[in-house]
Parts: structure tokens; C-alpha cells; sequence
RNA sequence: AGCGGGAUGGGAUAGCCAGGAGAUUCCGCCGGGCUCAUAACCCGGAGAUCGGUAGUUCAAAUCUACCUCCCGCUACCA
């Protein structure tokens, strides 16, 4: 990698994170596609050479979990989706030009090699550890096979992570009362060896890598937390089945059944695909090696990974550790992506509340719409809120309203009155306009904004309207003859450099501008000085580029999907419904609809209390007069449980009272604060065990 | 809790890294123009003390410190 400005005349690899092949896409995953295939279209058009790769990623646990659920083979269940995927991408015009997965020959020889270099190099130690096992079945239970307890909130867990407590990574063996996942067995744990690779020795060069590291500021900024702190070896071996071997470089044993953890043949697999592609074409048209393993001073390819901002640390802490110590390249950049909101609320899959890709082409909507709404409602690294009332207003105004409207006048003005481009030469106002264009566009690719690339073509398209409409043609044509050719003669040059300039984000419409100016093969396989050239001399009758969408799609958009949402929360309910109604017959209240935040659950404050004194209030028949000892003070606090009849039996009970509820005067008597019961027969909540009073509830 | 990202006219967004004239663009609002163009387009106007406080500077949206609020990450969610 180099740190030149693009294009550089070495080989660049874009890459795109690779889909986990357990599940459908929806706009939100198209974000990071979109982006990666703008950034490389992009780069193409500056003339640098490039390849763009990206496979699906077959291993893991959860493929595994889900095949087993779904009755098939892992291979056979994450195949289908890799086959879901790779039609998926090119009906948003994302065109890799390798699409492969982690599960191909070429990815299990090239992760072989890298992990048996990295442990020639010294890079990979052995160690014992506990790991989950399940007697009964004879096996072993790796990462989401096993929950139980997770040992540091004391949360239910998953056994890779403590999802619902403190949201911990969970290493092997740390899980407490272990369980099988798939036979509820109680797990046992077994001492059983597993490879580290040696992360922590990669501290010094990750530190001065990452201020070499070119991408967006969070890719840059959020890994300093690790690298700068104390980094973690990190356990590459799992006991299971699905995933590749482990190379032993021996003869296969049969106690030795440990596959490598999926996130060490993922990235892998950017290097493999290239690999692929190199394989195909030719290692003249580009050697992946070239690309791949250079030193990092002196040659090498600019790798540019394009990610979701989820998965940052696995491409700027763990992944350079592992192409350092296997003697590859360094990444140039990484860019990573925000997530999408529909309607300002985060997608959600199991509420089916989210934009399906099927589901947008089904709507019949040309994918250029969709990318340009991606790539450019804000900055790549931004949270970018989706709704079709938005969409539709981007589209009828920029697209339809300044590029479409402008090609459309331009070209079809030009073509009824000098059949094409008129015999003139392009004025000087029109050709520094263009040029300030080329130079938008270049800044914008070496400052990884794709925004900022797209917009370079709608603000030159914009020129254009205001060009064409000050110098009215329409008048001159009869006025000034020579001066309307002049006019149209720049306007055509305009809609030329729009289409070379917007092909990135819009490759099937610009692509059609290209052709409407009569230019010849497809604008993908020009560079950025075809925006200059010449246009041809004839050209035919254009036709507009968009159309616009009426108001009503919108609503009816709408409709659908809250349709939509209403009908999987109501399957929810109904499922929830069929659980309660076998257990009891009482009514309950339904949970209520709207959740809140933590924060506002945190404004509770409620604590641990005695109850010191009870007695009932005079003239009222279920108030009674309560003196808590919360810890920090004694509270007297009006109770509503004069029905337990026994005041007399109540102190010395431990209860939970919401401390900071504001006070109030029952029955004359003043309460400050709240004991907390459930139900008709107000059932005091107390503690189970040993929290004193005064201590938090939480 | 730590870390990252963010807060900019009524809404949405750019600018911030490399401080410097009227703070960008889209929507909406008000007024005008044009008729080549998809009721498209163009021009003008109203509307922002750029989250708060303090500082650095001749000059701060931009740099520094502290604070508030939103979103996210913390080792398997794009």
C-alpha cells in the first residue's frame, strides 16, 4: 500500500464485509454493498486498476444452530443463501468481480497456508482451557451451543457472549452453570487444548499502523480503545464439526477434531476471492499476489476494506495482526459504514420492520434509486434514516428534477435542432466547470466519501440547468444561430461528464446517458478525461432517464409495511397469548405496547427497605402508616395493604420501595415514597436474600 | 463504566481533519421569471447568535477543556 493519491499505479482491492449466510438482506446490509461498489466503480473511473470482491461467509455457530434446526447439512443451508446473495447483488448493480465463499477450495488451501505460516512464525501457542461438553450426546458444545450463566453479571447467557446482561464477549470455558442448547443437558466442562494466536505481540506495530490506517474517522478512531490498552490472545480453534481444519501439518488424529473460528477464514476469504479472480482472467489483467503480499513499504496493492460499523475491530485489530504475521500486506483503509433507521427507528427483523431487498425490486424500482438514496443522503460513516416519503422526494427532485430533466432538455434540444452535437467548439466557463467536477469527484474518493462522489455529478448536472436556462437556446436559435450551437455544444459536453461522473452511483442510468450521447462501448469502461472529449457529432432522439413517483405509491409503501409490522407483532401476541392462557385463568393486563429506555428506567430509584413500624390509619380502610428504614434515612410512607390484615406481623419484612416518587398527604398523613406490591391482594415484593437495606435495586 | 460517532434555519443534511468574506444542498414557506424540458427548470426573499460554558486566536461551526442530550461499540448484528 502506498499512501499516494488515487490512482496510484498499483493494484487496489476493494472488498465489502461478507454476508453471514443466515438470513435475507435488506437495505440496510445493501449500505455497505452500495458504498464498496461506488468506492470501486469509482476508483475505475480515476483509472486505477481494481478489483472488488466479496464472498459469503459459510462457517460458524449459528449456520450451524439453524441448519440443525432446518434438518439439512451446514453446507447445504449456508449454500443457499450463498446462492441468495450472489443473485441478489447484481440486481443493485453490485457487481464484485469475485463473488465467492468461505467454504470453497481456494479459501480452505489459502487459510490453511495462512495459519500455518502464522504458526511457523511463532504466532500461535497452545493452551488448555475448559470447554462446555455435553456427557449424554458425547460432545462438545462451542460458542452458542452451550448458555448458562454468564460469570460476570450473573445474567442469562449465551455461551460466546452475555447478550441480555452486561454484553460481554464470553472467551471458552468462562460460562457458569453451562447447558446444552440443543438437549437442555446440563454441560460439564473438560480441560481440552485449543490455539491462541498471539495478538498481544502485534501491539506496537497495530499502534503505529492505525495512524497509518486512511478510511473513515470511526474505523480510525474506535480500535485505539484496544490497541492502545492491553490486547487479548485470541482463541482461533473450535470443537465442532462445521468450519475448516485446523492444520495440523500432521496426519489427521482422531482426538484432534478443532476447526478454525469463523472470524479467522472470513477475511481470509477477501485474499481467496481475489485469488479467484486473478485465477480467471488472467494474472497479467491482475495478479492477486501483486495485490496481496508486497512488503508494505515498497510494493504491494492499496487494500481497501469496506465494512459495517459493527465489525470494525475485526479489521483493524485482528485481521492486520494475522496479514502482518503471515507476511502480507497492511490495509490501506478501511471504511465503515453507518447503520440504516426506517422512519428514524432501527430495523427490526424479527418485527419484520425493514426494507427487503426482493422486496424493493418487487416494487419494481430501478436500483440506481436506491443506491443514489444510499450513497449520498449522508456521509458514509453517518446513520442514514430510510423512509419512502424521503425517498421519493430525493428522487422526483434530484434525480428526475436536475440530472434527468437536464440530460432530457439538453440532448433532445440539441438533437431537434443540429441532430446531435453542434459544430462548435466548448467555451472555457464550461470546460473549468467540468474540470472542477473531475476534481470534486477525485477529492471525494481519496477522502473515501462516497457522498461527496455522487454529488459531484448531481451539483454539474445542476450547472447545467442554469446554464441552459440563462442563455435561453430556445431564443437564440433564431437570433443567434451561432451562439445557441455554442450554448448546446456545452450543454452536450455537460451531459457527457454527468453520465462519466455518475456512473459509480448510478451505473444502469448513467450508462444510458452515455449511449444518449452517442458515446460508444459503456461509460464503465471510460475514465475521467472522457468527460472532456468530444461528444459524437450525431445522436439520436434521448428519452428521460427517470420517473417520478406519485405521491400515492408512497402511502400505499407505507401501508404495506405497517401492514406488515402489525401482522408479526400480532403473530407475537398470539403466541405469547398461548403460552399464559395454559398456565392460568386469571386476566392479566397486556405488557404494555410501548417499551422504554433504560435511561428512564434508571430515573427509578428504588431500594431495599425495613419496615420498622405498621399501623393502620384511622378512618381509612386500607391505608396504612409505614416507617421504612431505606439505609440512608427512615422514610414515612403510606401503603395501600391494609387486606394483609397483619400489620403487627409486617416489621422486620424486607421490601422494595421506589424512593424518589414525590410525596404526597393521604389521609392527612404525609407519604414519601412507594412499597412496592403486586396484584389485588398487594403481595409485598422483598429480597430473597442478603441485600441490605438501602442497596439499589437495579 | 470505558470508548467511538453525532447535535448546524421548521424538517433533513454539508462544511470541521488542513480556522478567514454573504455557512452548503434538498424539502417546506413567500414573491418573480421562463416555456427547450417529466406541472419539470431558473432568479430573488424570509428563516440558524452552528447543543451549552469557558478558553486559545487579529479571526472559531471548525482548535482546546469541561458539561448536557442522542445513537452505537465493548471481541459474532451491515
Amino acid at each position: 500500500m502506498s499512501h499516494e493519491e488515487f490512482p496510484t499505479d498499483r493494484p487496489a482491492v476493494v472488498t465489502c464485509g461478507l454476508p453471514y449466510a443466515n438470513g435475507d438482506l435488506h437495505i440496510g446490509h445493501l449500505r455497505t454493498y452500495v458504498g464498496g461498489d461506488v468506492y470501486a466503480r469509482a476508483l475505475r473511473t480515476l483509472g486505477q486498476e481494481t478489483a472488488f470482491v466479496s464472498g459469503s461467509d459459510m462457517h460458524g455457530t449459528p449456520v450451524a444452530v439453524n441448519a440443525e434446526e432446518a434438518g439439512v447439512s451446514p453446507e447445504t443451508f449456508a449454500l443457499e443463501w450463498h446462492e441468495t446473495y450472489a443473485e441478489t447483488f447484481p440486481k443493485f448493480g453490485v457487481e464484485f468481480d469475485n463473488y465467492g465463499h468461505t467454504h470453497d477450495t481456494t479459501n480452505v488451501e489459502l487459510t490453511s497456508e495462512i495459519v500455518r505460516t502464522l504458526d511457523e512464525n511463532g504466532h500461535v501457542y497452545e493452551k488448555e482451557i475448559m470447554v462446555a461438553y455435553d456427557p449424554a450426546e458425547e460432545q462438545s458444545l462451542p460458542d452458542r451451543y452451550v448458555e448458562g450463566t454468564c460469570p460476570y453479571c450473573g445474567e442469562r447467557a449465551r455461551g460466546d457472549e452475555c447478550d441480555e446482561g452486561c454484553g460481554r464477549h464470553l472467551e471458552p470455558g468462562e460460562i457458569e452453570d453451562p447447558q446444552s442448547t440443543i438437549t437442555g443437558n446440563p454441560a460439564e466442562y473438560r480441560e481440552q487444548t485449543h490455539k491462541f494466536f498471539r495478538v498481544s505481540a502485534f501491539q506496537d506495530y497495530l499502534a503505529e499502523f492505525i495512524d497509518r490506517l486512511e478510511g473513515t474517522a470511526n474505523a480510525k478512531n474506535q480500535p485505539r480503545e484496544w490497541i492502545e490498552g492491553e490486547l487479548r490472545d485470541w482463541c482461533i480453534t473450535r470443537d465442532m464439526d462445521w468450519g475448516i481444519d485446523y492444520p495440523d501439518g500432521e496426519e489427521p488424529s482422531d482426538e484432534s477434531d478443532l476447526v478454525l473460528y469463523v472470524w479467522v477464514d472470513a477475511p481470509i476469504e477477501y485474499a481467496a476471492s481475489t485469488k479467484q479472480y486473478s485465477e480467471r482472467v488472467g494474472a497479467d489483467v491482475f495478479d492477486w499476489e501483486e495485490a496481496w503480499k508486497g512488503s508494505a513499504d515498497e510494493s504491494g496493492g492499496e487494500v481497501v476494506h469496506v465494512i459495517g460499523r459493527d465489525i470494525i475491530q475485526h479489521h483493524t485489530v485482528f485481521w492486520p495482526a494475522m496479514l502482518r504475521g503471515a507476511d502480507y500486506v497492511e490495509p490501506r483503509a478501511v471504511m465503515a459504514s453507518g447503520f440504516i433507521t426506517l422512519n428514524g427507528q432501527g430495523f427490526s427483523t424479527s418485527r419484520n420492520r425493514a426494507v427487503w431487498a426482493d422486496e424493493y425490486l418487487d416494487e419494481g424500482f430501478h436500483p440506481d434509486l436506491l443506491r443514489y438514496y444510499l450513497a449520498t443522503n449522508g456521509g458514509f460513516q453517518q446513520d442514514v434514516d430510510f423512509s419512502w416519503e424521503r425517498f421519493r422526494e430525493r428522487v422526483n427532485n434530484e434525480l428526475v428534477g436536475t440530472v434527468g430533466n437536464f440530460a432530457y432538455r439538453a440532448l433532445l434540444f440539441a438533437h431537434r435542432e443540429f441532430d446531435g452535437t453542434p459544430d462548435a467548439d466548448l467555451s472555457t466557463e464550461v470546460r473549468e466547470r467540468i474540470e472542477d467536477a473531475i476534481d470534486e469527484f477525485t477529492a471525494a474518493v481519496n477522502d473515501y466519501s462516497v457522498r461527496a462522489a455522487g454529488d459531484a455529478a448531481v451539483s454539474l448536472a445542476s450547472f447545467g440547468n442554469e446554464y441552459i436556462q440563462q442563455n435561453e437556446p430556445w431564443n437564440l436559435v433564431d437570433e443567434d444561430p451561432e451562439r445557441a450551437a455554442q450554448v448546446l455544444r456545452d450543454c452536450v459536453q455537460v451531459a457527457k461528464a454527468v453520465s462519466v461522473l455518475f456512473a459509480p452511483v448510478a451505473p444502469g442510468t448513467a450508462d444510458r446517458l452515455w449511449s444518449q450521447v452517442g458515446g460508444e462501448g459503456s461509460v464503465h469502461d471510460v475514465t475521467v478525461d472522457a468527460a472532456l472529449e468530444p461528444p459524437a457529432p450525431d445522436f439520436g432522439e434521448p428519452d428521460e432517464l427517470y420517473e417520478k413517483i406519485p405521491a400515492e405509491r408512497v402511502e400505499e409503501l407505507n401501508a404495506k409495511l405497517e401492514a406488515r409490522v402489525a401482522e408479526a407483532e400480532r403473530d407475537e401476541e398470539g403466541d405469547a397469548d398461548a403460552d399464559d392462557d395454559a398456565e392460568t385463568d386469571t386476566t392479566l393486563e397486556p405488557v404494555e405496547a410501548d417499551r422504554i429506555g433504560f435511561e428512564e428506567f434508571q430515573d427509578l430509584d428504588m431500594r431495599v427497605g425495613e419496615i420498622l413500624e405498621a399501623e393502620g390509619i384511622e378512618g381509612a380502610d386500607d391505608l396504612a402508616r409505614l416507617v421504612v428504614d431505606i439505609g440512608v434515612e427512615e422514610r414515612q410512607i403510606v401503603a395501600g395493604i391494609k387486606q394483609l390484615h397483619d400489620l403487627d406481623s409486617l416489621p422486620g419484612t424486607r421490601v422494595v420501595v421506589l424512593a424518589n416518587l414525590e410525596s404526597a398527604e393521604l389521609f392527612g398523613v404525609e407519604s414519601n415514597g412507594m412499597v412496592l406490591a403486586a396484584g389485588e391482594e398487594a403481595d409485598l415484593l422483598t429480597t430473597l436474600a442478603d441485600a441490605d437495606p438501602g442497596e439499589r435495586v437495579r
